[in-house]
DNA sequence: GCTATATTTAACCATATGGTTGAACATAGT
DNA sequence: ACTATGTTCAACCATATGGTTAAATATAGC
């Protein structure tokens, strides 16, 4: 329900270990150690990867006991799905309105007018 | 077409000024300089930004004349519309059946097995 | 050719990022 | 209580980022 910022998830999803974190992360819920087995980083690196991913909303970790288990959160991606959405269906439905306007065929470039 | 990274494409899309250049660019094809006029930024500043936008493939760049008409490329948000939708989707199952599985309402925290 | 305009490039600065290692903390297990 | 384990925190480093201003480049227009 908290309006995750745009600019966060964007940001956190903009690095290919944490996407696979989470790639990881949606086979099932996983504490960090365990996540942190397949990358070749720290520990600590991971640990500060997912404190990111927190930040942005799409995991959450819960203390049991002595480890931390992280979990997907699907609902921080709604935001950014759907701002990607809208405009790539506006820009889409732009582009092919002028297309239809100048009755172009792709193909005439450096039209100075 | 080109593949555009992802890394590139939610990286660009992390900046709210980026963002809201796309959002201008929705609106029709504009030079560089007309896009940086509602901005508080520099036009360096601008042009780097367009930079960014344009290594992600999210926007080109035409030289016509002194001018640089920057145009909106929607195929480029389509890689990351699907990764997020797909594992919008994918979370979203895998947390429905685990908890169909638990037969569980939320609210038991700190379960300790 | 000279000058004005549009844009990029270069040099620079402050801060953020991703990485490291090692110390600190908290809990499990003996 | 002690020790081992899981995780975070702190300090640090190199590089990237977003910003600036000033110089360089390219074209338009006289």
């Amino acid at each position: 329900m908290v309006e995750h910022s745009l600019d966060h998830v964007f940001r956190a999803l903009s690095d290919p270990t944490r996407r696979a974190i989470l790639d990881r992360l949606a086979e099932g819920e996983a504490t960090v150690g365990r996540l942190a087995e397949p990358f070749h980083v720290s520990f600590a690196a991971v640990s500060k990867h997912i404190g990111v991913l927190e930040r942005a909303g799409l995991v959450t970790r819960e203390a049991r006991g002595r480890e931390r288990v992280c979990r997907i959160n699907p609902a921080a991606l709604t935001g950014a799905r759907a701002w990607i959405e809208f405009h790539e269906r506006f820009w889409t439905n732009r582009l092919d309105a002028l297309d239809a306007l100048v009755g172009k065929t792709p193909g005439e470039p450096g039209r100075t007018r």
